[in-house]
DNA sequence: CGGTGAATGGGGCGCCCGGCCCACTGCGAA
DNA sequence: TTCGCAGTGGGCCGGGCGCCCCATTCACCG
């Protein structure tokens, strides 16, 4: 579990993007800050692995952010992402820089992998690219991992409110035995009691849009 | 149920709001598009409501898309939120205009404004943030707004996974029993048959982050 | 060719869930 | 003051859920 903190003055992005962190299932947004000093004076008591942080902001922007986070990696986000931008952040410490018209894939990729201690040079477009696609599927649970397809399918209906088992029998064209056996299987990878908890799971992991 | 489309070539700012707009249980994202041309092309096809658009993009910005729909409401939602840009959006026919500083819950509520068939008037902010007070909660299903607040709280600790009788009751501080009949309270109001979909609609109506 | 695992089924069993009655308390509104 | 409703709790009962055994088929893989 990735935690992430945001730092945007432009309150609907941080709050679209941290909405949207919320559904990658090995990433959770632990704040969200309107300028860099905001989240250097919250990030002491609610720590995290990386941050995200716009440059251009009203009470002090992402250079504060940069100078004074050593340890914790920083992923610049920021409209203008021309090349002077750019090596400017990448000279201030930034682990990775992205303009804000890159596809959330690319985002989550980059946490990833400056979690994993990787540093995204922004001059080399083309390593940088290497290195997001090693890190651009999801680090699931264990459990999660070793789901089957069938399970997924079962979960998908699960988490879309489809729970009573001759329902699930019937949309898969299965007997209603077999359903309960998958069920079976599924609590135990992901390590729950019931089909109501594998429901709440299955939407967490974002399950519910497949199919 | 109100169907929106966004247009806005910061991708990761268009898919971070669609994301936070999902969690709203009367709005419907049905597409996002990079361009305004692009989202004039595919408005056709999938309809909406209310479209939302920023002003400067490559490839067809947000005036044509102003000038191209005549019925559907259009909300510019930008990050140059300066005088000149409000009155040329608002001479253009637009329902609304935001900064992208503006916080979700505005946005969320001018949504629902505009659907209703208001004009906020760009000039008239005192106006504006009286119409958008009136918006500002959802209009939620008929079962849904009539839930109490002990089953409120239920909802909040099914979405969050804790589904057995006898937790739920060690919780609240109450009787098995007790908990057995809020739930099925629960299930009349919101329209289910079993607390695997109490928890689902749960989710959908945003009841996991209370409490 | 044998092994492994996914997908499909079966039987039995205990227990919890959901549905249906009911009662009592307390609060606020008519 | 009376009425309605939220919140609390009880009893009863049938059916479904979760858990434990098991078998068969088929594809893939070493």
């Amino acid at each position: 579990m990735i935690r992430v903190w945001i730092a945007d003055d432009h309150t609907l992005f941080a709050q679209g993007l941290s909405r949207a962190l919320e559904g990658i299932p090995d990433i959770r947004v632990v704040g969200i800050a309107a300028s860099g000093a905001e989240l250097l004076d919250s990030i002491v008591n609610q720590p995290a692995e990386v941050c995200i942080t716009d440059l251009e902001m009203p009470g002090g922007g992402g250079g504060a952010v940069l100078a004074a986070l050593d340890d914790t990696p920083v992923i610049v986000v920021t409209m203008h992402a021309e090349v002077p931008q750019r090596e400017a952040a990448a000279a201030a410490g930034a682990a990775g820089f992205f303009s804000k018209s890159a596809p959330l894939s690319t985002i989550v990729a980059a946490i990833r992998a400056v979690a994993a201690g990787e540093t995204l040079d922004v001059s080399d477009s083309e390593t940088t690219q290497a290195i997001l696609d090693r890190y651009a599927k999801a680090q699931l649970d264990p459990g999660a991992a070793s789901l089957t397809d069938r399970e997924r399918e079962i979960l998908s209906h699960l988490a879309r409110g489809v729970s009573a088992t001759d329902e699930l029998a019937e949309i898969l064209f299965i007997s209603q035995k077999t359903v309960k056996n998958h069920l079976a299987s599924i609590f135990q990878k992901l390590a729950v009691s019931d089909r109501t908890q594998a429901a709440v799971e299955a939407i967490r992991l974002g399950l519910a849009e497949e199919n």
